[in-house]
DNA sequence: TAAACATATAAACTGTCATTTATATGTTTA
DNA sequence: TAAACATATAAATGACAGTTTATATGTTTA
């Protein structure tokens, strides 16, 4: 039995892991932080300051952003940094986020 | 007071539109669904049958795309086909699948 | 118009998730 | 070692999402 590979390189047998990236994605705080560490490491409590949200909640996503392997977590004296383990997480962002756009633009347009 | 906009052209403040679009793709049947009329439009029951989900689901995702505008929906007596509003989704799943990929090949590399 | 078919909708259930509040863990400094 | 600080974890809560079962809507055909 032939399986459809969908000449993209996406098997539809196999849509686990985009999936499970895109949940990590769905959250705009968590969108936040990404954007927020996007050039350079960043402390906990930076990104605290930065984005004006409780501890305990940015912790939370920082968990969960680690859970899906989009951070890369590094202590030093006292403070936890935080950084991007891949920079295309961004552009992938920026597409989104285009994307979005362009569709609303549309609904209004047409 | 002066925002930050990250170089990317996405802004920190106003993230609620890609957040929306990633939990839209979010859902493993939902990506399915997607590459399964990434070719050509097709009718609920196709659907159905390709991807041997019941068809109230398939209708219930169906209709969770159509709210995040992916698709586009059309009758022709009385079936009802639905094609994707726009092909370059199918250029963001690939780049999440790839990033995926990537991310767990290091995982377990290093 | 009645029957058959295609699709949508509603209700119910279950699990998951974002957030808050409170507390614990771990590190530095005095 | 005690106090101060940085971060993580736990418990509780309310909202939401995916699935199933049952039924309704709308279209065609006999």
């Amino acid at each position: 039995m032939l399986k459809k590979n969908y000449k993209n390189g996406l098997k539809i047998e196999n849509l686990q892991a985009p999936a499970f990236l895109a949940k990590s994605l769905s959250d705009e705080n968590r969108l936040r932080i990404l954007l927020c560490i996007s050039n350079r490491k960043k402390s906990v409590s930076a990104i605290v300051e930065e984005l004006q949200l409780s501890q305990p909640l940015i912790s939370h996503h920082l968990k969960e952003l680690k859970r899906s392997l989009l951070v890369k977590v590094e202590r030093e004296g006292p403070f936890i940094y935080y950084e991007l383990a891949d920079k295309r997480v961004i552009d992938i962002l920026m597409n989104l986020d285009k994307l979005a756009t362009d569709l609303l633009t549309r609904r209004k347009t047409f």
